[in-house]
DNA sequence: AATGAATGAGAATTCATTCAT
DNA sequence: CATGAATGAATTCTCATTCAT
């Protein structure tokens, strides 16, 4: 089961066309264990699920385990690889970390499944193989930090600890996710997002923040949100 | 596996003090299900850690599943029952929400592997079983909840969404406990203790609030926090 | 253990082959389960007997149950099945009474451990599945009533009560095969037969029916009862 | 389990009230054994039917096999016990015998549980002891033979073959109490021994015992039959 | 490449039996 | 005598993994 610290395919990369058996295989574990976690999902369960035999799955992976760690870095390369363009040059900073904050949060509603296992299975993964996922995790914070740290930088926000800040953002995203149940029927999703922004955002502007705050100009609105997360994921 | 809902001992109500049976048992399945998970603990490991047999523990428990239902009852039980008395009659609703709000992290830093055990676990309940838990969980959140409207009412703090508000207070005290492993090296509990007092409280100070922020009389500082907490974990 | 009241394989009927598995796994049952009985029988048992792997069983039986349930109806039907070929279209009513006496009691020499099994076990089983079981045990008795009936209406025998009289030829058989360790060392099956039809027979012809029984072709005698019984069984 | 083949009581007979225990025990053990079977009855089931503790039947029985085995004993004997005294000393063996089968299939009517527990459990028992069981078996069906050899001898019934017909006699008692499900609903207990005589002892009389038959002094009727056994069972 | 039958180690659960009180 | 808590061997059942085809 741990012949060697996996972290890459099972034999040497195979061919190519494979792939598409490796993504079949992932996606439908993607469903399971988001559903019913790792321990409760059966590999005769992914089988059925992605319309291949048991034995198929051996093939394209070494273990049960290995399907949950390609699965898991599936899940979070998918959420890290769409944020970037469309974040990065936006026209001032408070733009960009509102744009990001709203995005992520986009995100987390639309991929509510992925962002549950992300949290859910983390910890189901063997020491060695959570190494290779963390890494992930902060790539994407780097979006969040960058922002964070321009806006305090050119006077629209007033200093705060941007480690710990970061964190609140993207938390604030996971909880729509995560605790969506608590939340679905009292709040919408605009409402949400709204009152993410009133606390974790204005609070924080300064004078010359609040001023920017009004410019909307390349804010993204929510179907453009929508329409680009739905996008990326088809990839 | 699941005849009756359950929620009730095996047979009728043990007598007495086959109660500390039930806690050395339980007591066991805290350590073992918060370092490995539910799934990755035997009801033989169980037994071997709190020294009883494998037959014992079905003599208190219906279920392994019934197990996990105590031990997180027991687990947010604890959690709970020590906020009230030293947290509702607090000089002034500020302090109160402080208060809890400290209260809650040092909670959080003490009890690392048992909020981790709730946080982990609460998904492996059958949903029966999640009813009854879930009762627990927003018992605490009154607490904040009450805090911060008498804090508005009184017009210390402006106006928020109290109810997400509160999520975020409980939320950032989780955090300390389970992405502890992405801060440990980088805060002390106090540093993250005062940066989250920055973050989600103090902004939202209206000028008397922020005035009373400095009037510390009654605040819990972090050796009595500390000490209240173990004295009440001994119970 | 019983979800669905059974009566049907663990998933849709598998393919065809795999029958082979299960009479293999019927068979081994039937050997242990008649020897020692249902409870005493492990599925391990049964997997040994049967050259099989323990996993192997529940792949083809839901249950332990359940391969109770599908060994005893195979022993039914196979007792069943044979009859009525050779039975019902004798020359006269008597010729298909006795024969069918005869047949019976061949049955209980040739099969008594199943007919052991039959009678052990029926009460082993769950109460829904006792009904799937039922049915067949009358429609074998329909053979001997009818013939009964015949013998009566065509002035063979006089009026006797069908449905009790119907119930003593086959608790004769029974007998033969259940409490054979009684009569083994004193009587021989042929002895055994021979009284049979001297005391349930015999006494309940009226004249011409006496004059008839001397009439013996189409009698089926204890060679070919043997080898008919035997072809029947290898099917 | 099988130190010494049993047969005994477990120490030396113990004195003399703690008979009461015994039977006790042995009287719940009556009903649960013959509603649920031997298996499927747990110790726990026992003491909770008596009313006394687990541990207390070990002080009684070796074994929970040793349980089983007197409470067969038990049944047996109070089925035997009763017959004697109202039965050898009739008026002449026609009446004898029909007295003997009126009295044992009031028997079976009477004792259903028990005669059911001692068909289903007696193949439960230890080879060993089932010798010891089997012993009361005949004795019983000697009061038949002595009776149907008697009333042969006189000439009032017709040679048959004793064993086998005493077989019969008794065979037919069981099958009330045993398939008592098929019949109940179209013959009442009256009905069903009238046709047992039917089919049982008036094809087999001679002339002389035709005559004798209508002479019904000294019969059983139900009345007594069953204040008769009754009484005795209260013993 | 793909299948799915077969395996067997491992987990949960039950229950007869013991024993300290 | 009586209790009932405690034990652990035995059993059922599951499921990841292998392998012949």
């Amino acid at each position: 089961m741990t012949e060697e610290a996996n972290g890459a395919p099972p034999e040497k990369e195979p061919p190519r066309m494979s792939e598409k058996r490796r993504a079949q295989i992932v996606a439908a574990a993607v469903r399971l264990f988001s559903r019913k976690g790792y321990f409760q999902t059966t590999i005769e369960d992914i089988a059925r699920e992605a319309n291949v035999s048991k034995g198929l799955i051996y093939l394209y992976f070494k273990d049960k385990n290995d399907v949950l760690f390609y699965t898991l870095r599936f899940v979070l390369e998918r959420i890290e690889r769409q944020a970037p363009q469309l974040l990065e040059r936006s026209a001032h900073p408070l733009l960009a970390l509102r744009n990001a904050f709203r995005f992520y949060c986009a995100m987390a509603d639309n991929h509510k499944l992925e962002m549950l296992l992300a949290y859910r299975s983390t910890m189901d993964l063997l020491p060695e193989q959570r190494l290779g996922i963390k890494v992930e995790e902060s790539r994407n914070s780097r979006v969040f930090r960058n922002a964070l740290e321009a806006c305090i930088h050119s006077g629209l926000m007033r200093p705060v600890n941007t480690d710990i800040m970061t964190y609140q953002y993207m938390m604030y995203a996971h909880t729509w996710a995560i605790k969506n149940w608590a939340f679905r029927d009292q709040y919408r999703f605009e409402d949400f997002l709204a009152e993410g922004e009133k606390i974790l955002i204005e609070p924080f502007l300064t004078e010359s923040g609040k001023a920017k705050l009004a410019d909307e100009v390349g804010l993204l609105d929510l179907e453009t949100l929508r329409t680009t997360i739905r996008d990326a994921a088809e990839d």
